[in-house]
DNA sequence: CATATTTATATCGTTCACGATGCAAATATA
DNA sequence: TATATTTGCATCGTGAACGATATAAATATG
């Protein structure tokens, strides 16, 4: 073994641990006063994009299972974000659909990417540089999601 | 609102919280043979650098809260890995020290880095464009976890 | 058409994360 | 030296994540 690779300092996965948690705290500041976790957001920014969606189409947007989603989403009907409705070509289906209070806090959640965005804009992430970045990630998700 | 920013793929906070998921996934089958969880891992590391540490100690160099840590040790004191003393000179610390256990796994998962890291190894992520990949990520690490 | 398999979702148990709060020891201040 | 403040850790409650398992509906197979 090669003691380098030991070091905490090397890990990579550390990094994207730590600066994914730490992103998302500056969220929170910006979603919990309307009731919103940033889990939730990721839902209603699927939503948003499209309404009306099966639990397993949302699932696999996000990269998630359904039984971290089925909960979540059951949390955010109880708070009138969403609605769930049984499917009517698949009865096993749950289809979820924004509220009206789900699509007004479109409007009110506007400002959250420029918000965040301009908090993590430093002297190597730039609007120049950022496309390699997010590239990269794109490639580990690619290498990591696959059969 | 630039409605683009509102899309998934446009945001980095989304690619951050897969990458950093899906990475940690791939640690699971090498850790938890060992009883092992990914958090837990990380803090075999601190202590491999530098073992008998106070709870803080390890908390900051892993950027999480004391809340947060304190249950993830009473778990591995719990399986035997490390033990915590009272601290001497401060009777408010909490020492963590490695345990023969501890020391031994060291050994047993000492290939775990290499085998993580080929994992991960794509197109845009190579031995070569790492070290950019780090100073980015190292950077947003900075920029939100300042004062 | 009956049975087996697959699929879509839900439930359960455990372990993080983390905001809020509590408490005792150490330190600062009056 | 009393009292106030800070510091280090622990406890509590809530919401993810995720492996394992369950259940009903849809589909495939005999």
């Amino acid at each position: 073994m090669i003691d380098e690779e030991l070091k905490l300092d090397n890990q990579l996965c550390f990094r994207l641990y730590t600066a994914s948690r730490l992103l998302t705290q500056a969220y929170h500041p910006l979603l919990s006063d309307h009731g919103l976790t940033y889990p939730q957001y990721l839902v209603l920014l699927v939503l948003w994009e499209k309404d009306a969606q099966p639990v397993n189409d949302i699932a696999k947007r996000l990269y998630l299972e359904t039984n971290t989603v089925t909960p979540l989403l059951q949390r955010m009907e109880k708070e009138g974000i969403i609605i769930r409705n049984k499917g009517e070509k698949d009865a096993r289906q749950m289809i979820i659909s924004l509220t009206r209070k789900g699509k007004e806090l479109r409007k009110k959640l506007a400002d959250v990417p420029s918000i965040v965005g301009n908090a993590v804009i430093c002297e190597s992430v730039t609007k120049e540089t950022a496309p390699e970045l997010f590239r990269m990630l794109d490639d580990i998700i690619l290498k990591l999601s696959n059969p």
